[in-house]
RNA sequence: GACCCCUUCGUCUAACGGUUAGGACACAUCCCUUUCACGGAUGCGAUACGAGUUCGAUUCUCGUAGGGGUCGCCA
């Protein structure tokens, strides 16, 4: 049977993409992947003084990073495009004239133009919300039109949405209380109104609507603090939705076949970084030794660590992942294996110092070490068992002894892991 | 102010009208352990308030309070 699901993310390129409109995209999505249908992409710029280059960019970046892959829009083309509203005035002058044969529009002194409402009650129904009702309206009649002939949000959005067969709205709660003014178009443009399902919207910690200021409002942030995407993907799931079951930790492909938008809550969900930082951390936790080096590699770059050996980098990272929630975190781990020159921390000092018997030990370590033949963690660890034997102190008084002089921390992978990849020189 | 949506542990949430109200994150304690972590175990902790319907209400209805949203020539 043909699928003729088709949803739509319709962004204005007015800052960057933000988580909430970043999970109004993923529920779309999820919504076309579930069912079969489209995921139309439609840049939203009609309002030119507040339009940038770099926010569209951001759109593209942070979609694409989550994955979220459109059939029709920007670079995929289609059969409804243009995808830019800024190209595609023609057919709102069309459906514009409509309206005025139909003598729904009238002039303002200044040439702006408004759309006469039928002012009557509405019912919308709505997946999420149940049906909604509105009495008739007292607003006065809406502007659709500029002075300058260019079109209104309203206006654009609903021609759009009838001209690219959009049968399925899910978009943000906040936009419930002007639906009417949309259905109202719709039946003045003699078409039906497609199904909508109003989401709840993310909120801060604080429980007010996100904004630029919140930890973790844009996209782009996530990037750079070394989240996994399907971690964000995964988390930013279940904000306003639970999938039946008791498992959280579910996978795109899970997720997709399980999603259905009548489960979506219809109260608001307030973001919390913490659980987002764990959910990354589990998905950290189950890359393989490649995909991981692969996600660190940017970071170590940052941070000036010059990689010679790949294969001891990936096992370095692997010694350490379990340790870290962000990629981000990972440099300071590991830093020691990629150079010669490290700071020892205060408290490594402090605890070097406190003992003058430590500097033997550790020449008696060497010393032993030098000794050996084979030189994996098996031999490395046994051998620092042998000398404490022979010196008769606890192994437990010289792995941290080895470990602060090797690497200048206090923590850190296992002191035979430390050993072996440093290598025996 | 008018209208709309919402209300279960601190947070995200589960619960055909019948459960000792369940799980996850966080937090605390313990176990594991050369460090830091991971992991395992245990604990802490909620139905906003008031009526009504019902044998029985977290669940249905109404009211109150609180939170959020919308009322633009922004989207």
């Amino acid at each position: 049977m043909p699928n003729s699901v088709r949803v739509r993310f319709a962004p204005s390129p007015t800052g960057y993409l933000h988580v909430g409109g970043a999970r109004t995209a993923l529920f779309n999505w999820l919504y076309a992947r579930h069912r079969g249908g489209k995921f139309i992409l439609r840049i939203e710029d009609t309002d030119e003084a507040r339009n940038t280059p770099e926010a569209r960019q951001a759109i593209f970046d942070g979609m694409k990073w989550l994955g979220l892959d459109w059939d029709e829009g920007p670079d995929s083309g289609g059969d409804c495009g243009p995808y830019f509203q800024s190209q595609r005035k023609d057919i709102y002058d069309a459906y514009f004239a409509k309206l005025e044969a139909a003598g729904r529009v009238y002039a303002e002194e200044n040439g702006a133009m408004r759309f006469k409402f039928s002012r009557e009650p509405v019912i919308i129904p709505d997946m999420v919300c149940g049906d909604v009702h509105f009495a008739a309206t007292e607003e006065p009649d809406m502007t659709i039109r500029r002075p300058d002939g260019s079109y209104i949000f309203h206006f654009v959005n609903v021609v759009d949405d009838a001209e690219m067969g959009i049968t399925h709205v899910i978009r943000g709660e906040d936009h419930l209380s002007n639906t009417w003014k949309h259905i109202d178009l719709f039946h003045a443009f003699g078409k039906h109104p497609p199904k909508y399902a109003h989401i709840p919207l993310i909120l801060n910690p604080t429980g007010s609507k996100m904004s630029k200021r919140d930890e973790g409002s844009s996209i782009q942030s996530y990037i750079d603090a070394g989240f996994l995407p399907e971690a964000v993907f995964n988390y930013l799931c279940l904000l306003g939705w639970t999938p039946k079951g008791d498992a959280e930790k579910l996978d795109r492909e899970a997720i997709i076949s399980l999603f259905d938008p009548k489960e979506i809550h219809s109260a608001n969900a307030r973001f919390d970084m913490v659980k987002c930082t764990w959910f990354n951390a589990q998905y950290l936790r189950a890359l393989e030794p490649a995909a991981l080096y692969a996600a660190a590699l940017p970071f170590l770059q940052k941070e000036r660590l010059t990689i010679n050996d790949s294969a001891i980098a990936e096992r370095a990272l692997q010694s350490v992942k379990e340790k870290v929630s962000l990629l981000a975190e990972l440099p300071c781990w590991v830093h020691y294996f990629f150079k010669e020159e490290y700071t020892y921390e205060d408290e490594v000092i402090t605890k070097l110092k406190a003992k003058p018997e430590n500097p033997t030990l550790l020449k008696e370590l060497a010393a032993d070490f030098a000794a050996l033949s084979t030189w994996d963690e098996h031999a490395a660890h046994a051998s620092v068992e042998a000398t404490a034997k022979r010196l008769s102190v606890k192994p437990g008084a010289l792995m941290p002894l080895l470990r602060f002089a090797l690497t200048g921390q206090s923590r850190g992978p296992g002191v035979a892991t430390i050993l072996v990849l440093l290598g025996k020189d």
